[in-house]
DNA sequence: CGCTCGGCCTGTGCGC
DNA sequence: TGCGCACAGGCCGAGC
C-alpha cells in the first residue's frame, strides 16, 4: 500500500514509540513472512534487544537495534505497522506482534501477507536487492534536476514505468506517479525520452511536490494505510487525478480517464495532459 | 541490458 | 442475498 510519503508517515509516528525501547516478545502468528535469516533466528534476534533508531530507506523501514543488527520492514501493498497500548482490541489482520517492555506493542498487520521483514548485521543490508539497487529519493540533494534529465535519456520505458523503477527512483509508487504526471501536464505512456528539457523540469519539480504534500497531509488512505498510531492519512482529499475516474478535472472540468500503462491502473486528464 | 509479463496472496466491491 | 469477477497502494524473477 505504501508508497515513500505513507511510510516517512508511520516512520515519524513511531519514532517516539519504539525508540529507546526493549522488545521483550516477538510472536509470528505467519513466520513466511520473514525472509531473512529464518523464522526461528529472526525471532531470537530480535527478542531482547531495544531500538535505537528507526530510519526510512524508500518505502522500507529500518530499526537499527542494540545488537548492531537491523530490522528491515518492507510493507508492500496492505501491510501496517502502528503502536498499540496495552491490552487494545486485536486488528484482524495481525500478523506480527512486538510486545514491549511496557506491555505496549507494535503491530504488524497485513491482509494479503505480501509485507517482508528481515533481520540483518548492520553491514550485511547489501542482501535485501531492493535497498542495495534503490535510487536516490524525491527531496533528497541526490535527486537533482540533470539526475533526472539523465535518467530519461535514450529511455524507451514509458515515463510511468521509469518513474515507478525503483532503481531510478526511490520511493514513488502507484498514486503519487498519477499525481506527478497529471501535476506537470504529461501524458502517463509518453516514452521517457520523448520529453524536452522543460517538460523534464516540469516532472521534476511535480514529483518533489507530490510527495512533499503527501508528507504534509500525513499520507493516503484508500482502505488500508494507517499510520504508527493507526490514524488515516488525508491526502486523498487532495488528489488530482488517482482514484477519480469520471469524476471532473479540477482544472478543465474534462472527466478523469482510466486506462492501463506499465501494468497498472494509471489515472489522467485527457484535456490537460499531453 | 532493457523491458514486459506473470506470480505472489487475500479481501472488497460491484454487477448480475 | 449470493456468486463470480475485476481490481488493489509493490516487487521479483523468467523470458524475450
Amino acid at each position: 500500500m505504501p508508497e515513500m510519503p505513507e511510510v516517512e508517515t508511520i516512520r515519524r509516528t513511531l519514532t517516539d514509540k519504539v525508540t529507546g525501547r526493549l522488545i521483550a516478545d516477538v510472536k509470528l502468528l505467519l513466520p513466511r513472512l520473514v525472509k531473512w535469516p529464518s523464522p526461528e533466528e529472526f525471532r531470537a534476534a530480535v527478542t531482547g534487544s531495544v531500538v535505537t533508531r528507526l530510519d526510512r530507506r524508500g518505502k522500507y523501514l529500518l530499526f537499527h537495534l542494540d545488537n548492531d543488527k537491523v530490522m528491515v520492514v518492507h510493507l508492500r501493498m496492505t501491510g501496517r505497522l502502528y503502536h498499540v497500548a496495552p491490552g487494545a482490541p486485536p486488528d484482524r489482520f495481525t500478523r506480527v506482534v512486538f510486545t514491549l517492555d511496557g506491555g505496549d506493542a507494535l503491530l504488524y498487520a497485513d491482509s494479503r501477507t505480501l509485507g517482508t521483514l528481515y533481520v540483518l548485521p548492520a553491514d550485511e543490508l547489501w542482501r535485501i536487492s531492493g535497498l542495495a539497487t534503490m535510487g536516490p529519493e524525491p527531496l533528497s540533494p541526490e535527486f537533482t534536476p540533470e539526475y533526472f534529465r539523465e535518467s530519461l535519456a535514450g529511455r524507451r520505458v514509458t515515463i510511468k514505468g521509469l518513474l515507478l523503477n525503483q532503481k531510478l527512483i526511490g520511493g514513488l509508487g502507484n498514486i503519487y506517479v498519477d499525481e506527478a504526471l497529471a501535476l506537470a501536464g504529461i501524458l502517463p505512456e509518453r516514452p521517457a525520452a520523448s520529453l524536452t528539457d522543460e517538460e523534464a523540469a516540469r516532472l521534476y519539480g511535480a514529483v518533489n511536490a507530490v510527495i512533499a504534500q503527501g508528507i504534509e497531509h500525513g499520507g493516503t488512505t484508500f482502505r488500508d494505510y494507517r499510520d504508527g498510531a493507526g490514524q488515516k492519512g488525508s491526502n486523498q482529499h487532495h488528489l488530482r487525478v488517482y482514484g477519480r475516474k469520471n469524476e471532473a478535472c479540477s482544472v478543465c472540468g474534462t472527466p478523469i480517464a482510466r486506462s492501463e500503462v506499465a501494468g497498472r491502473g494509471t489515472h489522467y486528464c485527457p484535456h490537460c495532459q499531453h
